[in-house]
DNA sequence: CTTCAAGGCCAC
DNA sequence: GTGGCCTTGAAG
């Protein structure tokens, strides 16, 4: 599609390093891509050290919001609140209400690749069969919902490929029936989705009853509420939007954010794509692109309609704190509030400081709401990147003979490191040790073993 | 057998 | 061209 070298974002959860393997899985640089599913899954032999795929449970793209009631999943699916609070799962097709992450209509099931409405999917499917070559009569940014998205189909169809439509899945040969390759997909998308509903339920209910308990710290004044949500913090950030290459089903918000509701009603209508902070990586010819289309008279049809490249997903907006931050290593043209502020310089590690410091203050974000507990979540991110890198490049870790051995290292460390850096911050914040947040964190993300790793 | 994601049909 | 509903057929 994009043959050019062209720069993309891709969600921190999602990819890391330098570039992208393409669909043959030849790179020319190492490529660590994270898949934010249930364990930890650590794929690193001597054989792949090119293509790292790391499953791991962490991921920082939570979006803001706090409510708890609402029982919001993130972007393009809610949970009814009445559901949430008697703890059953929703009376909805897949156990969750969802919206379209194109346009914010109902969604009729997985289409081309993820949950879509009856109409996107028409749509879609009218596009790529026909290989229609759309124009924008504007500026290539409509906004597209449910009552505009006829108006321009330009955007509409580059919408659909953002929030990751898959144009392979529409079948060349028009055959009917049938299940495609994305089936296993499918399946482990609708099992994530009610397994974070039900950890995050569970979450709440563990959060209420600490709150009942008083064992909330100073946030306990709310019987009912999470302590995260007294301690969320609405601070305007702007998180980049991502390729939609890189999007899939495993493409939600982080488990944690949503269990303990800090994915904001304003944000269920963002697609998948613009949902995180993330790295910039360059494309190169043949790898991102490749991934899209199957024959060569797709990728005839492909290059005819590349000019669809969507400039405003890449155009860059600077973030706003409330409050300044006095002094401290903190840029003093920043704003940040005391919270974050307090939680940043509770870390003992100048050079996480700083990595947060920066990540505040560099990093171009769409504007949504951010709090505590997500920043912890995009340090943690970038850390577990590190960790990689810095393990992927020692001449010892070339030498570990197996694989796992590797995995669990490495993941050892970022805990560890996690543990010695968070729990100084952590602890003014109502949370009386590491412990419990790694209790809470990890079930959510079906993580026992982060908890073996700490006792 | 059921499920469900494909493509097809057709009123609008 | 759109979008709701129908039919199909491989997978489980």
């Amino acid at each position: 599609m994009h043959e050019e070298a062209t720069s993309i974002s891709v969600p921190s959860s999602v990819a890391a390093s330098t570039t992208q393997s393409n669909q043959n899985g030849t790179t020319a640089a190492a490529t660590v891509s994270i898949v934010t599913t249930a364990d930890v899954d650590l794929d690193i032999t001597p054989e792949n050290e090119n293509n790292v795929e790391l499953e791991v449970p962490f991921s920082s793209s939570s979006t803001g919001g706090s409510s708890l009631s609402g029982m919001d999943m993130g972007p393009g699916y809610t949970i009814p609140p009445h559901s949430a609070s008697q703890g059953d799962l929703p009376d909805t097709k897949y156990g969750i209400e969802e919206l379209c992450p194109v346009c914010g209509d109902k969604v009729s099931g997985y289409h081309y690749g993820l949950l879509t409405c009856e109409s996107c999917k028409g749509f879609f499917k009218r596009t790529v069969q026909n290989k229609k070559v759309y124009t924008c009569v504007a500026e290539r940014s409509c906004h597209i919902d449910k009552t505009q998205r006829k108006r321009c189909p330009y955007c509409r169809f580059q919408k659909c490929l953002e929030v990751g439509m898959k144009l392979e899945a529409v079948r060349a040969d028009r055959m009917r029936g049938g299940r495609n390759k994305f089936g296993p997909m499918y399946k482990r998308d609708r099992a994530r989705k009610l397994q974070m509903m039900r950890q995050r339920q569970l979450a709440v209910q563990t959060l209420a009853q600490r709150g009942q308990l008083g064992e909330g710290g100073v946030y306990n004044n709310q019987p009912g509420t999470s302590p995260f949500a007294n301690i969320h913090i609405k601070q305007e950030i702007q998180i980049p939007q991502v390729s939609s290459l890189t999007s899939s089903p495993d493409s939600s918000p982080s488990p944690i954010a949503v269990a303990l509701g800090q994915v904001s009603a304003s944000t269920l209508m963002q697609p998948a794509s613009s949902q995180q902070p993330a790295l910039q990586i360059v494309g190169v010819p043949g790898t991102q692109s490749s991934m899209a289309m199957g024959g060569n008279e797709n990728k005839l049809w492909s290059t005819a309609n590349s000019t669809t490249t969507s400039p405003h997903s890449l155009s860059p907006k600077t973030f706003q704190f409330e409050t300044v931050l006095p002094g401290g290593s903190a840029p003093p043209s920043s704003k940040i509030s005391p919270l974050i502020r307090d939680f940043i310089q509770g870390i003992d590690d100048r050079e996480w400081q700083n990595s947060l410091y920066s990540l505040l203050q560099n990093q171009t974000y769409n504007q949504c709401e951010v709090d505590l507990f997500e920043l912890m979540c995009k340090v943690l991110d970038q850390n577990l990147f590190s960790q990689v890198d810095w393990a992927r490049n020692s001449i010892f870790f070339k030498d570990l003979k197996v694989a796992i051995g590797r995995a669990k290292n490495l993941y050892k460390s970022y805990l560890c490191h996690i543990h010695k850096n968070v729990q100084n911050a952590i602890e003014p914040l109502a949370i009386s040790n590491f412990q419990q947040f790694v209790v809470l964190y990890a079930p959510l993300n079906n993580c026992p073993k982060a908890l073996l790793y700490l006792k």
